[in-house]
RNA sequence: UCCUCAGUAGCUCAAUGGUAGAGCAUUCGGCUGUUAACCGAAGGGUUGUAGGUUCGAAUCCUACCUGAGGAGCCA
């Protein structure tokens, strides 16, 4: 007997006599191997029905997975024979049914049917939109609410909740506290990046936040260790398969670490995201059709290089980049060709990073920050390093970016009351998890992307 | 913002200046083990929009609209 506490149906319990009718147990068809030879009931959407004059095998979808359904004309009442043969795709519908493992069919069991209830037929003149066949990226994206439904998606739906769980998970035993940051902010993060301004009860514009990590530094003075998780919001007219406008960032902050200490966590958290998925999600990375012994390689330690050793790595393999520019997405390919694993560059010119990042003792042109790229084109997934902790420094680099004084004052607060050297950094949940699922566009990896043309559904 | 490509049946595509077609989906009929089932039949079109060239335009030209891929920027 199961004891999933997602089955809230009545169950038949022992006391359960021989002169009650049997109730058929509520199942999910993900535990269908725990319930083989028992009467069951299935709730759910015909996935599609193929028929043979007296016999017909509508296959069923409740959420948790597919199972094909047998009916048999001269087994049954014609009334549920009927409404069996005559399912359009989607129609929501009952099956009550013996589970039988069969290897022919989709999931490995099937059920041999002896009841079903209609509960929505849809109408054949205004049939589900998403057909068995071939559909393109756009008619797909306008069904977004439909295209949810398929085996892909939900796996995609699948791998993510895993990854969240996953990072939730590896912080909250790490000593990390989750504490959230603000949506509506009434400045720039790092002045760089455009930003959706959101008209504030007509006398003030505030704006949706890029990046949580100028309150994360705040939150880690109060609390050692913190992470924030949520939406984030870029209003940069990118359109490239690697970009949404709204997107879910992860960002660690620790108070007294340095550079080292946030490289170490950065590939810690990765190693472990990685293992999970292919410990927890392998039917959904088979459906994805995802090369797992790409996966499999993932492990400690990640190769480090330089910014500089970087450059040159990607001189002598034909790339045009001169020192002092930021890598393009062809570079970060050719940077991570060679290896089997994400790679760490650190030490970036520091005009090319945002104006809170330590600079590097001996060469003050170098900033103290590091990116994590992933291998196979999947880019950067993390960027991060050590922050400033020093007033003067601060101060000077704001000015040095034409940024408002006063709207930092508290954020220069934290250097005027027991600063420490502290870093931290910010993991892109779409483009991991389109990694992960070996996917071609992060717009499959969350449920409904928003992109420079797209707001809708 | 820039560059490239694409818009034809509900969907995916064909028709390369000369009568707009196929598969899927839908409807009707057939089939007791199908695996995107199959077999037969039917309905379904202002070829993205506007203009132009031509005896004749889905096809050539111009503008616009919509989308996709990429660049820059970034996670």
């Amino acid at each position: 007997m199961s004891s999933d506490p997602n089955i809230v149906s009545a169950a038949p319990g022992p006391s359960e006599t021989a002169g009650l009718k049997r109730q058929p147990r509520v199942i999910r068809i993900s535990e269908a191997d725990r319930h083989v030879g028992e009467l069951v009931e299935v709730q759910g959407w015909l996935y599609n029905l193929r028929k043979s004059g007296k016999i017909v095998f509508p296959i069923i979808r409740d959420g948790s997975g597919l199972m094909q359904c047998v009916a048999v004309k001269n087994n049954l009442p014609e009334e549920i024979f009927d409404t069996l043969k005559n399912l359009t795709q989607e129609s929501s519908f009952t099956v009550t049914g013996t589970i039988r493992a069969e290897s022919r069919a989709i999931g490995g069991f099937e059920l041999d049917v002896t009841d079903a209830k209609l509960v929505q037929r849809v109408a054949e003149d205004q049939p589900y939109p998403i057909t068995p066949k071939d559909h393109g990226v756009d008619f797909l994206m306008d069904h977004r609410h439909l295209w949810l439904r398929s085996r892909r998606q939900h796996a995609a739906v699948r791998v993510r909740h895993e990854v969240v769980k996953g990072i939730r998970d590896y912080f909250d035993s790490h000593g990390f506290t989750l504490v959230d940051t603000p949506i509506f902010t009434p400045a720039a993060c790092e002045g760089t990046t455009t930003l959706f301004e959101v008209d504030y009860f007509g006398d003030e514009k505030v704006y949706l936040t890029q990046s949580g990590q100028l309150y994360n530094e705040a939150n880690a003075m109060a609390f050692g260790k913190v992470y924030c998780f949520g939406p984030t919001f870029r209003a940069e007219k990118s359109k490239t398969r690697r970009h949404l406008t709204e997107f879910w960032m992860v960002e660690p902050e620790m108070a007294y670490a340095d550079l080292e200490e946030v490289k170490r966590v950065a590939e810690d958290l990765v190693v472990y995201l990685v293992g999970r998925v292919l410990e927890n999600r392998q039917e959904e990375l088979k459906v994805l059709e995802r090369d797992m012994s790409k996966l499999e390689t993932v492990r400690a330690p990640f190769p480090r290089m330089s910014y500089d050793e970087a450059v040159k790595i990607l001189q002598s393999k034909g790339s045009e980049i001169e020192w002092g520019g930021d890598f393009g997405n062809a570079d970060e390919t050719l940077l991570t060709q060679d290896f089997d694993r994400p790679v760490m560059v650190d030490h970036y010119p520091a005009h090319i990073k945002a104006f809170y990042f330590q600079p590097d003792e001996q060469r003050s042109e170098l900033a103290l920050g590091v990116d994590v790229i992933a291998p196979e084109g999947y880019g950067e997934i993390i960027g991060g390093g050590q922050r400033i902790h020093d007033l003067a420094l601060l101060e000077q680099r704001l000015a040095e970016h034409d940024l408002p004084r006063e709207a930092f004052e508290w954020y220069l607060d934290l250097r005027r009351f027991g600063t420490v050297p502290h870093g931290g950094f910010g993991m892109g949940v779409e483009r991991f998890v389109a990694w992960m699922c070996g996917l071609e566009h992060v717009r499959e990896t969350i449920p409904y992307p928003r992109m420079l043309y797209r707001t809708r559904p």
